[in-house]
RNA sequence: GGAGCUAUAGCUCAGUUGGCUAGAGCGUUUCAUUGACAUUGAAAAGGUCACUGGUUCAAGUCCAGUUAGCUCCACCA
């Protein structure tokens, strides 16, 4: 053996060993427990950054039921992450010249796929270089089109047992990604906004958002207010921007009397709670902001502007008129930005596809309070269960090309309802009404070639493919599904895929493992899917609720942040790839520095001195197995036959006792999710018990041959294994040279867990 | 506005059914050693476990409150 162990002769050669032996499939023990990880699935657009690496959790999991005999799976995937991989490909195509309305919904799919495609590849490079034992033949990918057709089977039940529907009402809206997003994706930033204070007439109002005063359709007062009582219910005639207008007066028990001057515009169409007000009080939504940002019609001489343009034209003109009364320029209000581009998001009305959430919650939380999923560390079930208490309805409707198409037809009976956007056969783009682009020639089959997009009214019937009546026209539904719709089914629809026989075997899966992070985003919506899909139903029966939640437990890891506890981001250029420490230090140091002091839940920053104190653990053991071949060597043992074991006595004894008290500790501690107790401990006791006390017996033991074959047999052996979860490269290699005869017949990876 | 987390050695952090004479890594100091070990070993210094009360035979650990930092959620013009 060499003096220094070097991770770089040794880890690929392990790694594809165990790959080619089929070590990770979970048939090496056919008649095992079922025991099922589902790897999270990382987004497909992008190298892994260093968080996840922390999948070393699962991977500890996974190696230690494989080595208790159990049918150990651990089934990798990639999420194709719609917004994500869009938002990235789009920037590619930015520097290329071109954006995606050069290109219909067929021809910028295909070219993401391709691009994704070349992503994966080195995606499963990185976790294969950490030493993540997953069953690669069971592969899977959000866009593979056995998992298409089951998440479009998923929202055609929840169809036909009214869980979704179609509605009509205002989203958060990016007018530069060209999409909606839900309420969970929304980032509020503080952002200064001057408050400007307008004459209405009589009244003084103060408004942010000057410029969406053409689609006011009312202003509220609160109906106590002693000020403004001679003014409810009348219509004003105001003098405007655009000259006389009229204005109703409501009274609405939200509006704040100390706020401003206690008089509010009501904007339904580009204001949420405007929005909820305007339904109390049956105002008309009037919209002047377009999906493109701009001002439109109804803004009159504006029209055209960008809301930015339009706001700084709008109060120049107001000025003028006289109309403004004061300006608070240093006014601070929180707005809702792009969680990808950051852009200002407008609200907008739009006709979009809403999960009724009640009932999917009703049975997520049965599913948690009665323990048929528990969470650890526990006070992520208070978050979870906050969470689920004030959730809307989901909307998951997006206007991206890059994901599952809702597969829903529109039935066109006025072709004037609709409008389309599409590239003609000369490559034009085309937008407009459905009728305006029949009268200029173009046939339906031509729009819906080359589409990109299709908005059906509200009140148009809606049919499946397979329901549509020959004669009739249909347009189809363009938007996509909002990504967690379909990795909310993840581990349903990985399992009933993969492999047969796998979900009957591994369904409710054991373990769910994932930062905390994304414990609403993710963990949440398959707790509220999963239940549903496996019972085919929304089922109340608390039996069946038990037997089809989608993992028994939910392991919640923290964030790995920069040394200096600082969040890594692309944008700070702190990001930190794993593969160039796995490089440096080897991949069971970088595995065991992530896990090693870090309590679960618990966030923590990258530690150079922690990766090179496992570093330094590595070689340690190598050594320790050098001296150990050395010692058996020259003592005439054999390192080929099976000993006999020797009674122990004395120290001997002793050590043979601790031995077993480690065994039961590491046993207890990855049992109850606490790897870094056991990690700790098993620094501690081989490396200060072992080698520092033990090993130096050794060398001047009175009964040599019986102690060394201790060490030898006994001690070091369970060493390695139950550190081997830990460390799988170096505790294997050592394994295979110091105990060869049995790593013939069993490597380390599926040898048995000491008892 | 609501919730959660964190506060322990110079630094980074463990310490999960209360039993601690409070630990690790790095750093610091002293000594030893070419040894199985890009060293490693033996030892040392260093902590009123944020603060104040409470429960208990016993509190770093449980409870209440205070202070500070971080994070998340909800978002009113």
């Amino acid at each position: 053996m060499d003096k220094i162990y070097e991770h770089s002769l040794v880890e690929e050669k392990i790694y594809k060993e165990w790959e080619e032996k089929g070590y990770f499939k979970p048939e090496v023990h056919p008649d095992g427990k079922p025991y099922c990880i589902i790897l999270p699935p990382p987004n497909a657009n992008g190298d892994l950054h260093f968080g996840h690496a922390m999948f070393v959790i699962e991977d500890i999991l996974i190696r230690y039921h494989r080595m208790k005999g159990e049918a150990a799976l651990w089934l990798p995937g990639t999420d194709h992450a719609g917004t994500e991989t869009q938002f990235v490909f789009e920037k590619k195509l930015q520097q290329e010249g071109k954006s995606r309305f050069d290109f219909n919904r067929q021809e910028l799919y295909d070219m993401i796929w391709k691009y994704v495609g070349e992503n994966r590849g080195g995606i499963e490079n990185q976790l294969r270089r950490l030493g993540f034992s997953l069953d690669w033949t069971r592969e899977k990918f959000t866009l593979d089109p056995d998992i298409v057709e089951i998440v479009k089977q998923t929202f055609r039940k929840m169809y036909d047992d009214k869980l979704v529907y179609r509605d009509y009402r205002l989203v958060n809206y990016c007018t530069r990604d060209g999409t909606s997003f839900s309420d969970l994706e929304v980032v509020h930033e503080e952002k200064v906004n001057p408050l400007y204070y307008i004459k209405y007439g009589p009244l003084t109002l103060a408004t942010t958002r000057p410029e969406t005063k053409f689609g006011d359709t009312a202003v509220a007062v609160h109906p106590d207010d002693k000020r403004y009582q001679q003014y409810i219910g009348k219509e004003l005639e105001i003098e405007d921007v655009l000259g006389k207008s009229k204005i109703k007066v409501i009274a609405d028990e939200s509006v704040d009397p100390t706020f401003g001057t206690g008089v509010v515009k009501i904007t339904p169409a580009h204001d949420f709670a405007d929005y909820e007000t305007g339904k109390r009080h049956n105002l008309p939504m009037k919209q002047v902001i377009g999906f493109d940002g701009k001002l439109n019609h109804y803004a009159g001489k504006f029209e055209g502007l960008y809301v930015k343009q339009a706001r700084v034209a709008v109060v120049e003109e107001m000025n003028k008129k006289g109309l403004i009364e004061k300006v608070d320029e240093k006014y601070v209000s929180r707005i809702g930005v792009c969680y990808k581009c950051k852009t200002v998001l407008e609200p907008l009305p739009l006709e979009q596809w809403y999960v009724k959430v009640g009932p999917l919650i009703e049975n997520a939380i049965k599913a948690v309070d009665n323990g048929f999923t528990k969470i650890y560390p526990e006070n992520f079930v208070h978050i979870l269960k906050q969470w689920y208490a004030g959730l809307r309805d989901w909307n998951i409707s997006r206007q991206n090309v890059w994901g599952i198409q809702i597969p829903v037809w529109y039935e066109v009976v006025n072709s004037e309802d609709f409008s389309v956007s599409f590239i003609d056969s000369k490559r034009e783009l085309q937008k407009g009404t459905l009728k305006e682009m029949i009268d200029k020639g173009f046939s339906v089959e031509e729009i819906v070639t080359g589409l990109q997009k299709v908005i059906a009214p509200i009140t148009a019937k809606i049919v499946f493919e397979e329901q549509k009546e020959k004669g009739k026209t249909y347009l189809p539904e363009t938007d996509t599904f909002d990504t967690w719709f379909s990795s909310g089914q993840w581990p349903y629809v990985t399992l009933k895929t993969a492999q047969k026989g796998d979900f009957e075997k591994f369904y409710p899966t054991s373990v769910m493992e994932t930062g905390y992070d994304i414990l609403r985003a993710w963990v949440s919506r398959m707790l509220m899917l999963g239940l549903y899909i496996a019972n085919g139903k929304h089922e109340t029966d608390l039996e069946k609720i038990k037997n089809t939640v989608p993992f028994k437990d939910v392991v919640l890891h923290g964030l790995v942040n920069d040394p200096y506890g600082k969040k890594m981001s692309k944008s700070k250029g702190n990001v930190v790839n794993p593969l160039e420490l796995v490089t440096q230090y080897g991949a069971d140091a970088v595995r065991f520095a992530l896990v090693y002091g870090t309590g679960l839940g618990n966030d923590q920053a990258m530690s150079y001195g922690k990766l090179d104190a496992s570093r330094k653990f590595t070689n340690k053991l190598w050594n320790m197995a050098r001296f150990i071949e050395m010692q058996v060597k020259e003592s005439g043992l054999s390192l080929t036959e099976e000993m006999k074991h020797p009674a122990a006595e004395g120290e001997d004894l002793e050590m043979v006792t601790k031995t077993q008290g480690l065994i039961k500790d590491i046993t207890k501690f990855i049992d109850a999710y606490q790897f870094n107790l056991a990690a700790e401990l098993l620094y501690e006791f081989i490396w200060h018990t072992v080698a520092d006390k033990f090993l130096e017996y050794v060398k001047v033991s009175s009964n040599k041959k019986q102690s060394l074959t201790i060490l030898y047999d006994q001690v070091f052996r369970d060493c390695l294994k139950l550190l081997h979860p830990f460390m799988p490269f170096v505790t294997e290699e050592i394994y295979q040279r110091l105990y060869p005869k049995e790593a013939e017949k069993t490597a380390l990876i599926i040898s048995s867990w000491p008892k």
